[in-house]
RNA sequence: GGUCCCAUCGUCUAACGGUUAGGACAGGUGGUUUUCAAUCACCUAAUCGGGGUUCGAUUCCCCGUGGGACCGCCA
C-alpha cells in the first residue's frame, strides 16, 4: 500500500503551533512507510491570503526540518479543475443550482434561532421544477447530501465515528461568482494528488462526511481519515491567535532549538511506552497513528523548555554553535569574529546554564561587550575588603606566566587564607568586576575565557 | 440550542480485564558545589461520580457530571 500524506494550510495567518504539529504527523507517516508528504497552499480565500503566509508556512516548516516532496502545491491554480468537476455533479445530479439570495437565507437563520432550532437549510431549489427562476439573483451550486441514513468513516485515530446524515445540509461547492469552495477544492486535490492518508484536527472530522459524499458521487476511492486531537491553550480552549506563544515564530524568538520543539510536538498527543527523547531518525522509525491519543491535550511551556534544555546540554558544541548564530543573526545584534572564537571555545560552560539559546547570549554578555555593566546591588558589594582582594589578585594574576585553572587556583587559595575569608569573599568581588553580577559562570572559566590584558583592565577600573 | 466527541497526578502520558496505577515536566525536602544554575537522592500528587457485566475493572456497557469541537457563499 502506498502512503501519500500531505499538510494543507491556508496563508490566512502566521503558521500556527497546532498546524505545524499536523504536519510533523504527516510527514512522519510518509517517512516511516516510505511514502510521500507534499505541502499544499489553499489560498483560495483571495481577500486573507497573503504571499508573506505562504512564505512564512514554507520556511518554518523548513526550519523544523519537515520537508515536503516535490513542489508545492498551488490550490489557486487548479480552480477551473474544481469548477469542472462541480459542473460534472450537477450533470450528473449530484448538485443542483440553489437561487436563494444571501438575505433568505439569512431571514431564515434569524427565524430559526428566534424559536430556537437548529437551522439546516430548506433544500427549496433541490428538486424545484415547479420554481420560477429568478433572472437577477446569480446562484450558487449545492450539493445534494443524502437526507436519510447514516454515514460512517473508520476514523484512524478516532475510531468508527457514525453520523446521521440528516444532519448534513446540502453544502454548497460553488460560489455565486463560480469560485469553488472548500469542500470541493479540497476533496478534488485530495483526489489528484493521490492521497491515501489524510491527517488533520478533529474540527474537521464533519468536513470528513462532507467530502466523502462527494468521493462517492464521483466514484472515487475515499483516503483514511485521521483526526488528531486539538491542541488546547492554558485556559483548555482550541488555540487561537490570540493566546499568545502559539505561532512557531514565537518559539524560535525565545531561542528554542527545532529539534527540541520538534521532540516537544512529537510527544504531544503521542507516546511510545516511556520514551522522552527521540531523534528525528527514531521518531520515524517508532511513530504510528496507534500511538495518537484522543483527547485534545494543553501547550505546557515549561515541559518546552525542559526538553529545550537537554538538547542544548546533549547536542555537540559546534552544532550548538551554529544554531546560536543563526539565533543571534536574526534577533540579537551582530558580534565580530574574535569574539565568535571565544565564543565557540566557551560554549562548553556557558550552555551549563542555558535553558534557550537567548539564555546562552545572556551569559555569554560579559564576553561580547567589553564595556560591562554593574548593577547597581552589585556595586554595593564592592567594599574596602573587596578592593583590596582585587588588588592581591591583579598582583599575582600579573605573575603568571601560563594561566590554567591550576595555576589560578593557588591564587586564589592563598587569598582565602590571607583575608580569612571562604571562596564566596574572594570568588564574589572578582566575578562582580569581570561579569558584572555576582551571578555568572564559574570563576575560573570566566577569566580564563578573557584576555590577560581584558581581565586587569576590568579588575584595576573598579578599584 | 442541535450534532459529534473526550475524560488517569497541576501538565504530557504508560498500564490494550489481574501492577503496591509506572515514567517525564512542574512543585517540595535534603546532599554536593564556586555565586546563580546544574547535578544526585528522596518526597508530594491521579483512575470525575453512580450503576451494571465479570472471580476480578483505569480498561467493556449504561446513566449522570465536567470539558471540547463543529454548526460560513473561511479554510
Amino acid at each position: 500500500m502506498s502512503f501519500n500524506c500531505r499538510f494543507a494550510p491556508s496563508p490566512t495567518g502566521p503558521l500556527h503551533i497546532g498546524g505545524v504539529r499536523t504536519a510533523l504527523f504527516n510527514w512522519l507517516l510518509a517517512k516511516k512507510n516510505k511514502g510521500k508528504y507534499f505541502l499544499r497552499i489553499e489560498d483560495t480565500d483571495k481577500e486573507r491570503s497573503k504571499d508573506q503566509f505562504k512564505k512564512q508556512i514554507i520556511s518554518s516548516l523548513a526550519w523544523l526540518g519537515i520537508q515536503h516532496d516535490g513542489e508545492e502545491y498551488i490550490q489557486s491554480k487548479k480552480i477551473s479543475e474544481h469548477i469542472s468537476i462541480a459542473e460534472e455533479l450537477l450533470e450528473k445530479g449530484f448538485a443542483y443550482k440553489c437561487y436563494c439570495t444571501e438575505e433568505e437565507i439569512n431571514d431564515q437563520k434569524e427565524k430559526c434561532k428566534k424559536q430556537g432550532i437548529p437551522y439546516v437549510y430548506n433544500r427549496k431549489w433541490r428538486d424545484a421544477k415547479d420554481l420560477k427562476i429568478p433572472e437577477s439573483v446569480k446562484p450558487v451550486i449545492r450539493f445534494k447530501s443524502k437526507i436519510s441514513g447514516n454515514t460512517i468513516i473508520k476514523d484512524l485515530v478516532q475510531g468508527e465515528r457514525t453520523i446521521s446524515n440528516s444532519t448534513i445540509e446540502d453544502f454548497i461547492i460553488l460560489r455565486k461568482d463560480k469560485s469553488p469552495t472548500y469542500q470541493l477544492s479540497a476533496t478534488v486535490d485530495d483526489h489528484e494528488m493521490k492521497i491515501t492518508h489524510v491527517i488533520r484536527g478533529d474540527d474537521h472530522m464533519i468536513n470528513s462526511f462532507k467530502q466523502k459524499q462527494i468521493y462517492d458521487a464521483m466514484g472515487w476511492d475515499v483516503p483514511n481519515f485521521a483526526h488528531i486531537p486539538l491542541i488546547h491553550s492554558e485556559q483548555g480552549k482550541k488555540l487561537s491567535k490570540r493566546d499568545n506563544a502559539s505561532t512557531l515564530e514565537d518559539y524560535i524568538k525565545i531561542g528554542i532549538i527545532a529539534d527540541a520543539l520538534r521532540n516537544y510536538l512529537l510527544r504531544l498527543g503521542w507516546s511510545y511506552k516511556d520514551k522522552e527523547i527521540f531523534t528525528k531518525q527514531e521518531s520515524i522509525d517508532l511513530f504510528d497513528l496507534n500511538g495518537v491519543g484522543k483527547s485534545p491535550s494543553k501547550l505546557d511551556m515549561s515541559r518546552i523548555y525542559s526538553i529545550n534544555e537537554t538538547y542544548i546540554k546533549t547536542i555537540n558544541e559546534k552544532d550548538l554553535f551554529h544554531f546560536l548564530k543563526e539565533y543571534i543573526s536574526k534577533y540579537k545584534t551582530a558580534i565580530d569574529q574574535s569574539k565568535e572564537t571565544v565564543l565557540l571555545k566557551s560554549m562548553n560552560f556557558l550552555k551549563n546554564k542555558a535553558k534557550t539559546l537567548e539564555d546562552i547570549w545572556n551569559n555569554a554578555q560579559y564576553i561580547i561587550n567589553d564595556k560591562i555593566k554593574i548593577g547597581v546591588d552589585d556595586k554595593k558589594l564592592i567594599d574596602d575588603l573587596s578592593k583590596k582582594v582585587i588588588n592581591d589578585f591583579i598582583n599575582e594574576y600579573e605573575k603568571i606566566s601560563s594561566l590554567s585553572r591550576e595555576t589560578l587556583e593557588p591564587i586564589i587559595k592563598s587569598l582565602i587564607d590571607k583575608h580569612k575569608t571562604n571562596f564566596k569573599g574572594v570568588g564574589q568581588p572578582l566575578r562582580i568586576a569581570l561579569v558584572g553580577s555576582r551571578f555568572g559562570p564559574g570563576l575560573y572559566d570566566v577569566i580564563l575565557s578573557l584576555d590577560k590584558s581584558d581581565v586587569l583592565k576590568r579588575l584595576k577600573s573598579i578599584l
